[in-house]
DNA sequence: TGCATGATACGACGATCATCGAACTTTGTG
DNA sequence: CACAAAGTTCGATGATCGTCGTATCATGCA
């Protein structure tokens, strides 16, 4: 994998914040969170173009809250739960805690 | 006062992270989570003009994260931390813990 | 080799953002 | 009244954002 991912040290509370700020990567995230099996980007967010899906993941990764690499055609992803709690303990957990909630 | 002032059922959590998003924002939420005395919007963020200063302060407020009122020609400002609190749980502590490291 | 699949790259569009200066309003004080 | 202090309002500017369609690339399969 070539990508840009930045390492916990790196990761910037800002960019976590904007990134974590837009109702489908928040909704990405929540279903990443709910399942260690990591999945291709196509089964998430169906509704969305997927050019916009691709812009949306690489938001999510060069803020550091997701890893991706690549398997036969499809990219897979993972949350980077332990960085982003080593980093921001808390962070994650209150913000998943109100996903939808905080949607409405 | 005839500000702009959800209610906490109204706060959310995508306005939340986005005014927490910019630094300068978090920034004065910091100052203002670290003293209960009320503050004059001129005593924070001193090196950015007026107009802006009253700009993020309007999406402070608007978010929910800031409750204001005028006293005098002044206009004072106060964390709502309860009602972010409530409705988020962690999310503050979580972000006003890493403000200065979050911004290196 | 050809084809299908999954994802990226490349503009493009309208919207929003952070920032500023200048003009204005409001309030208090002499 | 005049003046000063504290904020707001009003453009304006350059940047970024979310979204899209189309074209392109990489991989796997027949």
């Amino acid at each position: 994998m070539s990508f840009v991912h930045p390492d916990r040290e790196q990761i910037d509370l800002s960019a976590v914040l904007h990134a974590l700020s837009d109702p489908q990567r928040r909704l990405i995230v929540s279903e990443l969170a709910q399942s260690d099996v990591p999945r291709p980007c196509g089964s998430f967010a169906p509704t969305i173009s997927k050019s916009t899906r691709t812009h949306h993941f690489r938001v999510l990764r060069e803020a550091g809250l997701v890893e991706q690499w690549k398997e036969g055609t499809s990219k897979m992803s993972r949350l980077r739960r332990d960085d982003i709690d080593a980093r921001f303990p808390g962070l994650l957990d209150s913000v998943l805690g109100t996903v939808v909630a905080g949607a409405g």
